[in-house]
DNA sequence: GCAGTATGCTACAAAATATGTAGCGTCAAG
DNA sequence: CTTGACGCTACATATTTTGTAGCATACTGC
């Protein structure tokens, strides 16, 4: 199933809210990790794929889709790079590396 | 395929760097969404599936298994609950909710 | 005791998604 | 006209998710 735009219905969720909306996108298995590998700048299809331990084509290019729908990736040029919308959800997500460090070390500790 | 714990290999990713594991669990459907409904506080397992739009158990024990293992939520007294780690996550996801909102305004008017 | 109820969870078959390999079509340079 | 890069599709296989049914345990009142 598709993720469907904000104020639409989502996969469980009839109210169509834009939280849901994003939890559904990013619930795909490889969207977060995709936006993630395009924080150091605009990567191409091939690159981009490399980057993500060469996931397959046939779903790199369903997310591409999706995120480009959602407004958060463009492509132009040399290849994919955030929206300024997507820029800013790249933000939040950097913040999760340092938590994710600190979180592996605290469990190391169980 | 079941997350690792960060240290180990992570799906398509063999340097198991927190940030992929974390990426990896919250990549399946359905992790986001339950730990956002427990925001609010504590719930057991029915009334965590009734909140998820009536999540199949099935999964909704899976992701349970997980979030446990990972030390994201515990299972005490009256239900499921955020561990502190689990609670800084949150925290973080609620940011997502603002940014989300102005997101689809933003979408609208394209 | 013993029915009634709540809870956490499992079984299982069907449906939906993801994976991996191969390779196509377009374009531009040599 | 060959070569290479690029974005992407086809397709068969494997894995994951879904949805319904219902089990096992532990209470609670009677």
């Amino acid at each position: 199933m598709q993720p469907k735009k904000p104020g639409t219905r989502v996969r469980g969720s009839t109210t169509g809210r834009p939280i849901m909306v994003l939890f559904d996108v990013l619930g795909q298995r490889w969207t977060l990790r995709i936006l993630w590998e395009l924080r150091h700048g605009r990567l191409n299809f091939r690159d981009l794929r490399a980057q993500c331990d060469d996931i397959s084509p046939t779903v790199l290019n369903a997310r591409l889709k999706t995120l480009r729908e959602l407004a958060l990736i463009d492509h132009q040029d040399g290849g994919y790079a955030y929206t300024s919308a997507g820029a800013e959800l790249s933000n939040k997500l950097a913040g999760f590396d340092q938590w994710a460090e600190n979180w592996a070390k605290s469990l190391d500790l169980s």
